[in-house]
DNA sequence: ACGGTCATACCGACCAGACGGTATGCACCG
DNA sequence: CGGTGCATACCGTCTGGTCGGTATGACCGT
């Protein structure tokens, strides 16, 4: 089965290559080396230098896509399925840390209509888990004096900065940060008694205390 | 004052290519022909590319910095501190959108002595909005559950995803998405009523599993 | 069994061109 | 006259991609 080995093996190579040193930075005859095949073999499986990257970005979007899909099709209740969603992309990030580096990072780096094709792809996770919040807006528990978009924003915005500080060395292990920073999220969401008071007077809303039930 | 001028006209035009386009994408003939000037008059006053894109970081470094410094000095409750830092930090990273782009995603293609200062500068910040937090858990407002890095990384986090969904033209005006923003990450970290707190001996927070109750 | 044919997998020297950077020169100013 | 500010032509390097060629092996008619 040399045909797999060559190809995974230069996707592997690639990863850590681009993850390390930029796709811009990283030439085609590196990354042949340190798969140890010769560009006339890259060059029998991917298209271009361009193919390569967007391997890395379509393997991400299966698999992350993949799960929600199975998580959500799981059931139960909201807050039950917004929490094993928030885990397991926190936690899949996590595994795939090298290549959630290169997502963010290179994302422009792709042609157009590949970077189309990302965004399209993207949005329909963006748009599943939006769903989930306006559910569980309407059975009262999420707040709504924020726009969903905010909402959603600010989970994300975790899974993408994840690739920049966490250290799978680091003491945390990765289900045990996937939890905190899913805990924090759904802290910051869910509705309180009280609203929220906008410009002046950041001390007062400290005072309502949590709406810990 | 032509000095000045051309400087700044290929620092504009340099920023916006770069956010658009990316750094390695960008040419040096592309940023002097937006600048609208030559090849010469910007090797006159940049000693290279990547002087260019330090250049930028350092604005931005300075700016925020500066900012930060003025806040804490201006004193008052820690709630208060924090607030306005947050908010702050947002505002301008909307005011800078475009350079919070190259920021975050061209820091890597920096050579290796500048990404050094880049990060040393912003250890500096992290380090002051670190012992913000800390003070705040030490009068009880913060929750001690979870490591402040966490807690730190959070906050950060929606700072760096800003240049990936905020539109200046959309529906949200800065200063609201601003406190919007602060407000879901201070409602995130703060004690709860019954919760835990106290010294902090371990992985207390196991019990977020099960979702309430 | 066997020569021949064809497809697939792979090799690696080579190329066109783009790019960052420089060398040289000139105009203007104090 | 010297120095600053800039223009322009030019260069060496490096890169993605190509292309003619070879090795391997399955298949086939005889």
């Amino acid at each position: 089965m040399k045909d797999v080995n060559v190809a995974d093996e230069v996707t592997r190579a690639a990863v850590e290559l681009f993850a390390a040193q930029g796709y811009a930075n990283t030439s085609v005859q590196q990354i042949v080396e340190a798969a140890g095949v010769t560009k006339g073999a890259m060059y029998h499986y991917f298209e271009s230098k361009d193919d390569l990257l967007f391997a890395i970005y379509d393997r991400m979007l299966s698999l992350q896509k993949a799960h929600l899909d199975e998580i959500i099709a799981r059931g139960g209740p909201t807050e039950q399925v917004l929490h094993d969603v928030c885990v397991d992309v926190i936690e899949t990030s996590i595994d795939f840390l090298p290549e959630g580096t290169v997502f963010f990072r290179s994302m422009h780096m792709l042609t157009a209509p590949r970077q189309q094709e990302v965004t399209r792809r993207r949005r329909e996770y963006h748009d599943e888990f939006a769903a989930l919040i306006e559910r569980g807006q309407q059975e009262g528990r999420y707040r709504t004096d924020i726009p969903r978009s905010v909402l959603i924003a600010n989970f994300f915005s975790d899974v993408h900065y994840l690739s920049h500080w966490y250290s799978p060395e680091g003491p945390e292990g990765r289900g045990l940060v996937a939890e905190q920073l899913t805990d924090l999220f759904l802290s910051g969401i869910r509705a309180t008694a009280g609203g929220v008071s906008a410009s002046d007077d950041g001390a007062s809303a400290a005072a309502v205390g949590g709406g810990a039930r």
